[in-house]
DNA sequence: GACTACTGTCATCTA
DNA sequence: ACTAGATGACAGTAG
């Protein structure tokens, strides 16, 4: 992890600093590689340093001339497309790493920069607008104020968000020094990151998934130009590179809010770069909650589900406990019938013949005695009543 | 190739 | 008014 500090750079001493080619174009790159370096300038002094930049790397490699190599070098990047890079072989990779020798930038970076999938908010708070760039080198020192470019030059998704709305401020000048970043090149790449299907929330999770970067196909065939910890970078991690953003990912993501707002305040950053920030630290907090999100969805439906099981469970206890209810009910009837019939088996009237249970029938009285009664003279529902008033007297009592 | 699960991202709502 | 967090919807990817 990069410590902030260990990015603070002092503007003074920053200016002495050369500038690439490759680090000139990635700062237009930022948005867009632009085929005419004098369209769109709206400040002649602009051109002027872009064509000295040029020029200077030329010097640096004798017998190249990268003017004309430009609109070679933006067919190959525009053959990198989303739908030619899959058929890409290892020839056209060879042809576009001799061309990256050549030039000094790499073409996977490059590439990426042009067609990365799904990019459509690294700063597309202000897409709308277009930007204007200014960079500054001569032979001993350049300054990128910001970077231009118009996403019209890009196919649909590819950097909108990178290019947009930036209008450079001299106060958030912001120095790339490249020659620090040695690594640079092979960090810009595709890369092919294994899924982490997992609802961790460490550190690492928020790193370690980029799925929607990776290319099915694509990503196989570039993999092997890949070291293992390109491929581990998420986009966020590379855009961060991209526009050297002197803080770690994690960094931006976890900070505090009041530690996050006076890190922006306390370095010069460019409004590409700030834009950026935020957007990576929403993305990543949104991660984050997103999967705080499914967690506890997930932990809903599983708790729901044992309520289901639960419940089933005392549904089927209840149940049993109503089957049983019945053979008991069903059995103190069959007694209570035995009952009736020994009690009429028993009874006799006034001539002392038997009294029959179809004519007649057992009715309590109020004081408890037992009557017989025929059963003409039971109005139906009778014997309920009497049952209710019983009760309400119990009540009272 | 269809299907499913997982994940990241965006848009929107809410506190 | 602004912000962070929550969540639905969608798309990409892998198995």
């Amino acid at each position: 992890m990069n410590s902030p500090t260990h990015y603070n750079v002092n503007f003074s001493e920053a200016v002495s600093h050369d500038v690439s080619l490759h680090e000139a174009m990635l700062r237009c790159s930022d948005n867009t590689f632009r085929r005419d370096p004098v369209a769109r300038t709206s400040q002649p002094q602009e051109q002027i340093l872009q064509l000295s930049s040029i020029t200077n790397t030329e010097q640096t490699l004798p017998g190249t001339n990268l003017t004309g190599f430009l609109p070679f070098v933006d067919n190959q990047m525009r053959n990198l497309s989303q739908d030619h890079l899959y058929d890409l072989d290892i020839n056209i990779l060879d042809e576009t790493n001799l061309m990256s020798l050549a030039t000094g930038f790499d073409p996977m970076e490059v590439s990426w920069l042009l067609e990365e999938p799904g990019y459509d908010s690294g700063l597309s708070l202000d897409s709308s607008n277009n930007s204007t760039s200014v960079i500054k080198s001569n032979s001993s020192h350049s300054i990128c104020e910001g970077a231009t470019g118009s996403s019209s030059d890009l196919s649909h998704h590819d950097l909108e968000g990178a290019v947009g709305g930036y209008c450079p401020e001299p106060s958030k000048l912001c120095y790339m020094n490249d020659k620090s970043d040695s690594h640079f090149h092979g960090d810009l790449v595709f890369q092919h990151v294994s899924h982490n299907h997992t609802y961790h929330l460490e550190p690492s999770a928020l790193e370690s998934t980029s799925e929607s970067f990776s290319m099915p196909g694509k990503s196989q065939k570039i993999s092997r130009y890949l070291n293992d910890t390109d491929r581990n970078l998420s986009r966020d991690e590379q855009r961060a590179k991209a526009l050297h953003i002197p803080f770690s990912v994690d960094e931006i993501i976890r900070m505090p809010v009041d530690s996050f707002n006076s890190m922006l305040s306390r370095h010069y950053l460019t409004d590409l770069q700030v834009s950026l920030i935020r957007d990576i630290r929403r993305r990543g907090k949104n991660k984050v909650a997103a999967q705080n999100c499914r967690k506890r969805k997930l932990d809903v439906i599983l708790n729901l589900e044992d309520d289901v099981c639960s419940l089933q469970a005392k549904k089927e206890t209840l149940k049993r406990e109503q089957s049983q209810c019945h053979k008991a009910i069903n059995i103190m009837k069959q007694k209570l019938h035995h009952l009736y019939c020994d009690v009429f088996s028993r009874l006799r009237d006034d001539q002392g013949r038997p009294v029959s249970p179809n004519q007649y029938a057992l009715q309590c009285t109020h004081d408890g005695s037992v009557v017989i009664v025929p059963k003409e003279l039971i109005i139906p529902g009778q014997k309920k009543e009497n049952q209710k008033g019983k009760r309400k007297n119990e009540r009272k009592n």
